[in-house]
DNA sequence: ATGCATGAGTG
DNA sequence: ACTCATGCATA
């Protein structure tokens, strides 16, 4: 080995290519090394339609909570929580999707309803940590809730759902295995390309960039993840 | 459970 | 044009 013009275009082929040996180190995740700029930077809170999670827990929860906040940024207590509660609310007979519609019924100041997703994604970590944080003191004061209630309530028939209809529904892009492969070894050696690289490698996938740029950015995020982050 | 997408907020 | 929280659609 002994050549490498991987300038511009040229590192565009790191799978049909020899180059694929120096460039795309094989293995774990990709070998980014940064890792400054902490997150409370942002303003961490925004939200638009259905969820509304305003602030974070700076007052509510516990008078111990509030004296050492680790409690509640500890990973390892929000893994511990994650867990118990995905266990009790299967007690409880309860789905994700039911927990998510709860919410909204809680009347929390700036709390709306959460989709299923989230409520999976929370039980399995899959979300960033201050979105964990977040969630927390809510999905806690939901499961007390529920549970308070499951003691001296039942469940009362609510109505059934109905599907509103006449909606053409979104379509899902779906991107083939070979083509994925090639991306995540563009992503290994660059995982922020620039407009005009994606626009090339979206031309050499026969994608449309669109596409490729979301997709860049849907893997950046999925390496914020905590189960991905090392931060536990 | 997870892939691709949207939109608010930011720069 | 990016980050971040979040969700529809689907595997």
């Amino acid at each position: 080995m002994g050549h490498h013009g991987m300038e511009g275009l040229d590192m565009l082929d790191p799978l049909s290519s020899s180059s694929m040996t120096t460039l795309a180190p094989m293995g774990e995740a990709a070998p980014p090394h940064h890792q400054l700029h902490g997150y409370g930077m942002n303003h961490v809170m925004n939200h638009h339609h259905a969820g509304a999670l305003a602030h974070p827990p700076s007052h509510l929860a516990h008078p111990a909570a509030a004296l050492h906040p680790d409690t509640d940024t500890d990973p390892r207590e929000l893994e511990a929580f994650a867990e118990r509660f995905k266990q009790r609310r299967i007690k409880l007979g309860v789905t994700q999707a039911d927990v998510g519609k709860a919410l909204a019924n809680l009347k929390l100041p700036g709390v709306g309803a959460l989709s299923q997703s989230t409520i999976c994604r929370f039980e399995s970590l899959t979300l960033s940590h201050n979105n964990m944080i977040a969630l927390k003191p809510i999905l806690q004061a939901w499961l007390e809730e529920a549970e308070a209630q499951a003691k001296n309530k039942r469940r009362d028939p609510d109505a059934p759902s109905v599907l509103p209809a006449g909606e053409k529904k979104r379509k899902r892009t779906s991107i083939a295995a070979p083509e994925k492969r090639s991306l995540e070894a563009y992503f290994a050696v660059q995982p922020r390309p620039s407009g005009e690289k994606i626009t090339a490698i979206a031309e050499k996938l026969d994608l449309k960039k669109n596409v490729v740029r979301v997709w860049f950015c849907n893997q950046r995020q999925k390496q914020k993840r905590m189960k991905f982050a090392a931060q536990h």
